[in-house]
DNA sequence: GCGTGGATGTTATAACATATCAATACACGA
DNA sequence: TCGTGTATTGATATGTTATAACATCCACGC
């Protein structure tokens, strides 16, 4: 079973939770959860780790669901705009939110040995970050948040 | 004159300060201080925004020193390995480091409209990410703390 | 001189991302 | 139900960022 948070749990269960949110949030708001949407989400979800466009499109492709890369990013643009999934800057790769419904400023923990990535939250407009911007006078709109490392799994390894 | 921290400043005094302390500590550390680095960090700090490094390569080509991407992806790897710049990985650029000698946690305010880059440090293990990284077991090596949003002088010009 | 290791020169290609325009599907009011 | 406007998809091309691989050079210690 892969890792979410690196810690094992019922994966079967995490993507159908997620997708039910995801369609019920959709449904909500107006969005249009299409098939390639949707299965792109499912694969995120499945894969439970950070994903490159190509990687994804190559599943989509031998899925019959488009071939070239606009597929890809028009999906995650979606996704991502929706909350649904987040980019993950330092590597150039997309993963699924792990805490849909929740209104987040997202923050991950990013194993370089295993490449797994756990989300967690933070208070961006708090703490440091948030002192130095209005001290600057400048307005938060996104943060991005992302610490490299080694996982528990990984250091055990490494001893 | 260009923009440090959103703050007009004495640039000249600013690059030549900044040369000074990389050289003095390139001798300390038994770093190679190279013509096509030197000149890379100049560059860098002359325009004190983030720079992608195609921009670099360009730069250094029209002084004739090498026109090839290696070129300015190893400058840069070895400012941002020597802590003399850094990687705003949101841009994909790159921009010197604005407080050279200490040994820094470095987080930047991104500005969305004018593209001008502040650097103010973080404290990367306290705070919430640090707790949410103990509560993982998870060490961190590394981190990428960027803000985005609108500069003070981008606000007055949004109103 | 000679070996060693870091730095550079050079070619090629991998990996990531977007612009553009035509075609199609879909929701919604007339 | 029929248009009409908007969102989505299909398709082609291209732009942008980054690295692999290998040859060569050069400073330094022996």
């Amino acid at each position: 079973m892969p890792a979410i948070g690196f810690e094992r749990h019922d994966h079967t269960a995490c993507i159908h939770d997620t997708l039910a949110k995801a369609e019920a949030r959709c449904a909500e708001s107006g969005l249009r959860m299409t098939p390639v949407r949707r299965r792109a989400l499912e694969i995120l979800l499945a894969e439970h780790r950070a994903l490159g466009a190509y990687d994804l499109l190559s599943v989509l492709a031998d899925e019959g669901l488009g071939s070239q890369p606009p597929v890809a990013y028009r999906a995650l643009d979606f996704l991502v705009k929706a909350g649904f999934a987040h980019k993950i800057e330092a590597l150039n790769a997309y993963i699924a939110c792990a805490h849909l419904g929740a209104d987040h400023a997202p923050a991950f923990l990013i194993c370089r040995a295993c490449k797994s990535v756990a989300e967690t939250d933070t208070a961006a407009t708090q703490g440091r970050l948030g002192a130095a911007a209005r001290d600057a006078g400048f307005v938060i709109e996104h943060t991005v948040i992302e610490a490299q490392g080694l996982c528990p799994a990984c250091q055990d390894d490494a001893a």
